[in-house]
RNA sequence: GGGCGAUUAGCUCAGCUGGUUAGAGCGCGGUCCUGAUAAGACCGAGGUCGGUGGUUCGAGUCCACCAUCGCCCA
């Protein structure tokens, strides 16, 4: 062993926070963030997609969980031997970035924005927003140790991007995978816009009262149907009910459910009878009826029949819009359910008829829904599968017609006269006030109306197949995911709208002829240059958005002027756009691309199933119908995070002003606690709760025991001068051979579960490992250690520990890459100046078969727990461990297991401080012991009688432990040598007569000196009582220098 | 209303393809051990494994329905 100490002593009780700062600085000083991926060879990669996120507020917890998940796979490919470029993006445009200048700028509309503030400041100010928090990400990203190239990442709304998106977008309509269709949305009439569904989600009002009517449809007079008995000649209704009286206008069809029972009921007041029909459930009849009988003399059923006896039959239009000047439009079943306008005497099939709606529900309402296609979603989906009318009598501004009844009148204020009017007719039959949930819009509180209107769409529908076998061939965790969330909305698929009225956003590359109506879609700025009629005004464009772009206009052959189409594009096409947008893709870097596409791996938040996940998916599939893609899949494997809740299992929101923010958590416990805790506490998928305590929590019982075990080898390694280059001679004890066994099965096990995708199994195994080093192993081999002597024992002791560490180190440099960093940088770099420089350039341990001994293992686990059970005696017999005692009888379960517990034997004796095992032969082995038995069989028994010999060991012992306790107190060094001085009763006398020896050299006492030490010396002392008759002792340590 | 997931001790979580008597950590009360330890060991209190049915010789585990919570969708 050298002379000099090999490794920086260890503070037991450093602090996190400051170590791993420190780390941060050498990484950056040593540059390993760069080499980390560098040094591993170009043609051996991993690829890993960034998942842009939004800079535009602080990253909350939530990104910190995804930040490490990816992380952990990144480090963990990267220790395999795989170069993993991790390109940083950032998500810039949409809503949130334009709802942020709103904002700022006390903007109630969007006429406001186009008319007061001008596209061009508003996008100005957008851009200048929009990354305003990138330093805080950047902060934290770093913080936490997401190695990610943040210097030279992607931003969405940089020219090469958008030319890029422009790319993709043309080759979509060449294959015909674009159109422009309605679209029924949820619209503001005040803003005069779309809202998003999460803006919506913000604007639910519950108790809104509405009119609640039930509103009669006269059935056409028409062939007599037998069922009907119309040849009765009584008129007959068909009942529905709306809570929205504004939109009968909108009326063209009656829903009704094909395979329920329907009723028809005559009424008579006055000599006067009628018809109705609704569904025959009892729910819907008891409430009906009784405000029939209420209302009319007689009420009688006349028959029952089947909804599907319904389909087909006409009946009489409450309004004619067309003759307020509304323009008829119709589905056209022969272009696919597109909406086109109904030519002059051209009659629609389906206009005013009943048809069937698997959506009618039979438990509230009448039976029959009014379907409006102009205006609800479900009304307008139906209304294009069976190619009905289409009427559209209110405007953007949600005001009526100037030719109707209702002249200009907001929808809203429209109901009453509405209802009245009805009333007039006798076509209103009752007339009440419900309240429900109904959306606002959360900036202006207008009632939102889902409004029917042209939107471009991507035929993804066209795609389909493909969209679910690709996802066949993608490894989701958790698994349920795959069939379940992200199955199911493929198998649901409609296409995607991806039009938006809006500013600032990837322009819609689009341009249209104002006299001939041809549209030309454009995929790269050279295109765009030379179809301007300006060329010029391309090279001066140094900005694609709106409002610029809006100026180059290009000549129609027809004659006419071509100009931009006014929309601009779901910012959730620009992050699928990713895997090509990022590299400029075609225009650009076509090998890189080659070689990055599809992806191993992503990683982000179950919530992003329906956004990032299918984007990427989608415009993968899409590009490989068009040809220009290899795979119709964009990553393999990818991690689906659950959400994180707070610790009463809230889900974390601003409003709720339960967010824990991510930078107080590591000031206080660091960020190796907080990634341990979020890679070990809940699997991937699964909610979790977080709070600072259990943060806290997972960094005293894992990454202190560590570091306390950490911090003991190297107090001990540098007073020996160990030196681990060292070659351990001779075998190893049976507790190094466990270790190690231990040790090479943990390094296989986090493999494989690393390969998984599954950190957490992973890091459960690290911990419990940990546990075992910590709490047997080397407290079992503590006094190894400790002994004087330096014999091979000793060394492979050291060896042992050493090598668990080391090993240790690296495979939680994936997870805990400071703390790993750190140890390494100690254990292996100031012994070995060839190692690499730092963990994560190292490699990823391997496991050695034959270094794992599965018997030895077990046998082992019996031993602890038959030492469990003798405390569990002990504590029971009241006899403290310290007392050494004359045997111990074990009643095991097999025999096989016997032969273990002689074979550790000695680890059993030494824990349980007995002289001898036996183990129990037949009945009556245990008699007269005192015992500790398990569930499970085991029996442990001890004999408990103290015999002079022994209470005078027990006393030798108890001493070493008065005088161990003396020394620290005094604040002596591990390895001060001392005088000892005593005072006490004759059997103390004779108890250091037989054990002086083990008390001086378990006391490092070169002396036991009875009586005081001399005055003055400085020396430390305790008077304690010892014993049950009150026998006085006192003990004093002074330092020898 | 539909889909997905969750529900095991006061809290955070294990419990594999069904197989004795359901576990760990934290917290609580007590005892002990310790010159690595902010720790550890042992004892104790704490569970009708969300509920109801079913399959089975046997169900925390499989099936059905229901309840509660969360997410997504309508």
């Amino acid at each position: 062993m050298r002379l000099e100490a090999m490794f920086k002593p260890v503070d037991s009780r450093a602090s996190f926070p400051d170590m791993e700062k420190r780390i941060l600085q050498l990484w950056k000083e040593r540059d390993v963030v760069r080499r980390s991926v560098e040094e591993r060879p170009e043609d051996r990669q991993f690829t890993f997609y960034e998942g842009p996120p939004y800079a535009n507020a602080s990253p909350g917890i939530h990104h910190v969980l995804a930040r490490v998940f990816k992380d952990i796979i990144i480090r963990y490919k990267t220790m395999r031997g795989y170069r993993v470029p991790r390109k940083a993006g950032w998500d810039t445009h949409g809503l949130p970035a334009e709802m942020e200048v709103e904002r700022d700028l006390g903007i109630k509309s969007k006429t406001e924005i186009e008319e007061r503030v001008g596209i061009e400041e508003f996008n100005r100010r957008c851009r200048q927003n929009v990354l305003r928090y990138m330093e805080d990400w950047e902060a934290l990203t770093e913080r936490i140790a997401f190695w990610v190239d943040m210097e030279h990442p992607y931003i969405t709304y940089e020219n090469d991007y958008i030319e890029s998106v422009w790319w993709i977008v043309k080759q979509l309509w060449d294959k015909d995978l674009l159109y422009l269709d309605y679209r029924s949305t949820p619209h503001c009439p005040r803003c005069g816009t779309s809202l998003s569904d999460h803006e919506v989600a913000q604007g639910y009002r519950e108790n809104t009262p509405d009119p609640s009517i039930y509103v009669k449809f006269k059935l056409a007079e028409q062939e007599a149907d037998p069922a009907l008995r119309l040849a009765d000649s009584v008129p007959t209704f068909i009942l529905t009910w709306t809570t929205t009286p504004w939109t009968l206008p909108g009326n063209t069809a009656l829903a009704v459910q094909r395979d329920a029972p329907y009723v028809i009921v005559e009424v008579e007041n006055e000599g006067r009878r009628e018809r109705l029909i609704y569904g025959d459930a009892p729910e819907l009849r008891s409430g009906i009826e009784e405000f029939l009988q209420n209302n009319y003399e007689r009420v009688e059923e006349v028959s029952r029949l089947q909804g599907e006896a319904l389909v087909g039959l006409r009946y009489e239009a409450l309004y004619d819009p067309t003759a307020w000047g509304v323009q008829a439009m119709w589905f056209d079943q022969g272009q696919d359910g597109r909406l086109v306008t109904v030519e002059k005497g051209q009659a629609v099939e389906k206009a005013y008829t009943v048809i069937a709606g698997e959506f009618v529900s039979l438990s509230d309402g009448t039976g029959v829904v009014h379907i409006a296609p102009a205006f609800g979603g479900e009304d307008f989906d139906i209304g294009k599968e069976l190619g009905l009318l289409f009427l559209q009598p209110v405007d953007l501004r949600g005001e009526l017609p100037e030719a109707c009844p209702w002249p200009g009148q907001f929808v809203k204020d429209a109901d009453e006269p509405i209802m009245d009017e009805l009333a007039e007719r006798g076509l209103l039959l009752r007339r009440d006030v419900i309240r429900h949930t109904y959306p606002f819009c959360w900036r202006c509180d207008t009632p939102l109306l889902y409004y029917a209107k042209p939107t471009w769409y991507i035929r993804t529908t066209a795609v389909k197949d493909s969209l679910i076998e690709g996802n066949e061939r993608v490894n989701w965790y958790p698994g349920h995911i795959k069939k379940g969330r992200f199955g199911d909305w493929l198998n649901n698929n409609v296409d995607w709208a991806l039009s938006r009225e809006r500013f600032w956003g990837t322009p819609l590359p689009i341009w249209q002829c104002d006299a001939c109506g041809v549209q030309r879609c454009i995929g790269s700025r050279e295109e765009l240059r030379s179809s301007a009629l300006d060329p010029d005004a391309i090279d001066a464009l140094d900005d694609l958005h709106r409002p610029y772009i809006d100026r180059i206009v290009f000549g129609c052959d027809c004659g006419g002027t071509m100009a931009r189409v006014p929309e601009v594009m779901d910012v959730w096409f620009d992050s699928g756009a990713m895997p090509y947008a990022q590299w400029h893709y075609p225009f650009e870097n076509q090998d890189t691309f080659r070689r990055s596409f599809p992806a191993d791996f992503i990683c982000e938040a179950v919530d992003q199933t329906r956004g990032w996940f299918y984007t990427l998916h989608a415009e993968a599939v899409l590009l490989h119908a068009a040809g220009v893609v290899p795979e119709n899949i964009c990553f393999r494997n990818v991690i689906c995070l659950g959400l994180i809740l707070d610790e009463k299992g809230v889900k974390m929101s601003k409003s709720r002003g339960n967010i824990v923010a991510p930078m107080e958590v590591i000031d206080r416990t660091g960020a190796d606690a907080l990634r341990w805790n979020l890679f070990t506490a809940t699997r991937p998928g699964d909610d979790r709760r977080f709070s600072v305590d259990l943060v806290a929590e997972s960094l005293r019982r894992f990454l202190l025991t560590l570091w306390n075990t950490y911090s003991f080898f190297v107090t001990y390694a540098n007073i020996d001068r160990f030196d681990p280059t060292q070659a351990v001679r001779g075998e190893r004890s049976e507790l190094d051979r466990w270790v190690l066994s231990e040790l090479h099965t943990l390094v296989r096990r986090v493999t494989e579960q690393l390969e998984e995708y599954d950190p957490t199994s992973a890091g459960r195994a690290i911990q419990s490992f940990v546990g075992d080093l910590s709490n047997w192993y080397v407290r079992r081999s503590r006094r190894r250690f400790w002994k004087s002597e330096s014999d091979a024992d000793k060394l492979a002791a050291y060896h042992t520990l050493h090598v668990c560490l080391v090993t240790l180190c690296k495979l939680m440099a994936p997870f805990t890459p400071f703390v790993a960093e750190e140890m390494y940088q100690n254990l292996v770099c100031s012994v070995d100046k060839e190692a690499p420089e730092s963990v994560h350039l190292a490699e990823w341990p391997e496991s050695d078969p034959t270094q794992v001994d599965q018997r030895l293992m077990d046998e082992t686990r019996l031993i602890m727990r038959v030492v469990s059970l003798g405390r569990a005696a002990r504590s029971k017999a009241g006899i403290k461990v310290r007392q050494p005692l004359s045997r111990v009888v074990v009643r095991a379960r097999a025999a096989s297991e016997e032969t273990g517990l002689k074979r550790l034997e000695s680890q059993l004796i030494e824990e349980l401080n007995v002289k001898a095992l036996e183990l129990a032969e037949g009945e009556g082995a245990l008699d007269g012991l005192t015992v500790a038995e398990d569930e499970s069989g085991y029996a442990v028994g001890l004999d408990t009688a103290v015999t002079p010999e022994l209470a005078e060991e027990g006393l030798a012992r108890e001493l070493v432990h008065r005088i161990q306790s003396l020394r620290r107190a005094a604040g002596f060094d591990i390895s001060d040598h001392i005088t000892t001085y005593y005072q006490g009763p004759p059997r103390l006398q004779a108890a250091l007569q037989r054990h002086g020896d083990y008390v001086r050299r378990e006391t490092l006492s070169e002396e036991l000196v009875e009586g005081a030490p001399p005055t003055g010396a400085g020396a430390h002392a305790e008077e304690s009582v010892i014993g049950g008759d009150g026998e006085s002792l006192t003990l004093a340590v002074l330092r020898v220098s």
